[in-house]
DNA sequence: CCTGTTATCAAACACGTGTTTAATACAGTT
DNA sequence: AACTGTATTAAACACGTGTTTGATAACAGG
């Protein structure tokens, strides 16, 4: 029970970037037990199949990457803007990867553009609370007179902006010059970026489009009372 | 030359729903020539490689696209706010795939999201007119003083918020309820969403966090002269 | 009718794959 | 020391894969 835990798991560790980088089906046991320096049969053995370690190890990537950027805890004084704020910097530091280990973030992207028989619930589990709390902060900006569809639409807005630059990173660095890209994808600058133009947005639609006059009189989060 | 056209065209016609649905590796020959009804051996000698009809047939999904959902072609007159939402719809219709043939897309997608070696050329042409037309729509709703990068950061979340729904689209159809999704993605209800959601923002940051009192002055796109 | 090119076919090949097996080594317990 | 259950190893197995081969058919031109 001691060294087989340190096995076990340095053969997830080593499966984790193969993963990620080939897929489920692009990755070979014999690969991974090399790279993991552990015979061949020992993947069958602590986990009986390939698909099982696939599966042990998108979970051990979510676990890594919620740990490494938890959800954080807000004042009830907090203003709505600075939530959506930092949520979006939540959202941004958990899709861009480390240098230092990128392969977590990689495999859960690949399990959200095609999920897997056995992961849906991960999925499910993993991105229900994040769109949870993302609606409630929309509540508090725009309030809720507007029908449910339209914020819900709002919510996915932000989180499409988000995604893109890890969905469609490879083409959009396409796009821009070479020299552009650090600056361009810093988080620090996508974070005000997206806030700003959603938050803008969401005024905007919220106060309908002739009356903008919603200027600083921002509610603070504790009325859900009416109107 | 006149018949093995047509079964050459068969083969990449059977091959496009089945490299759209399992991707390179997991898409057999076998399957391909069956389903193609042809012998296995027609594929290598018509194409020579699984990966040269691979190739070929993701060309063919983009010729198809393109012609089947083409650019449009605005007067001179028409105001920057009603190309946005043509600009919108345009991808919206590209991204979504029609019900008869849902494969173009499919395998188009798979290209943007894990480019493959020889078919980086065809995602850069496919996207770079794309993103430079949005790029002049942009410009012509914000003004050009705001620097480059903010102006490029406004395209993406555009694009974003319109690939997100192709991208991630069986996890945001697991957050919300089942008789809904069919309404709520509907490409009128979202080309509306997105593009009053975008031109809200641009014109809110363009004119400044407090001074938002542009409500219809909306300049017509030929004056690029001051302030 | 012969001939040469092209198209189609069934069979086989060579190889990489996930998985299993049986043997061995190692620790802890009696 | 003997036994037991676990961990590790090398080898083999069974199978699916892309590709090739050689034969046969179809067809056009002389």
């Amino acid at each position: 029970m001691s060294k087989d835990d340190t096995t076990k798991q340095r053969i997830m560790l080593a499966a984790g970037p193969i993963f990620a980088k080939k897929g489920f089906r692009g990755a070979t046991v014999r690969e991974i037990s090399d790279a993991a320096k552990v015979n061949l049969a020992s993947i069958n053995y602590y986990f009986g199949d390939k698909q099982q370690l696939y599966i042990d190890t998108v979970f051990l990537a979510r676990q890594m990457r919620v740990q490494q950027v938890p959800f954080p805890k807000w004042e009830t004084s907090t203003p709505a803007e600075e939530k959506l704020s930092g949520f979006v910097d939540l959202m941004l530091r958990r899709l861009m990867a480390s240098q230092s280990m990128p392969w977590p973030v990689r495999l859960l992207m690949r399990e959200i553009m095609q999920p897997t028989e056995a992961c849906r619930q991960l999925s499910e589990e993993y991105f229900r609370p994040f769109f949870e709390a993302l609606m409630t902060i929309i509540d508090e900006i725009a309030g809720r007179e507007l029908p449910l569809v339209q914020r819900r639409q709002m919510a996915f807005s932000i989180i499409g902006q988000c995604l893109y630059y890890r969905f469609a990173g490879d083409v959009a660095t396409m796009l821009i010059d070479d020299t552009e890209i650090e600056e361009q994808f810093e988080i620090e600058s996508l974070k005000k970026h997206i806030a700003d133009f959603s938050i803008a947005a969401i005024r905007g639609i919220a106060c309908g489009p002739d009356a903008a006059e919603v200027t600083d009189m921002k509610r603070s989060s504790t009325n859900k009372t009416n109107t």
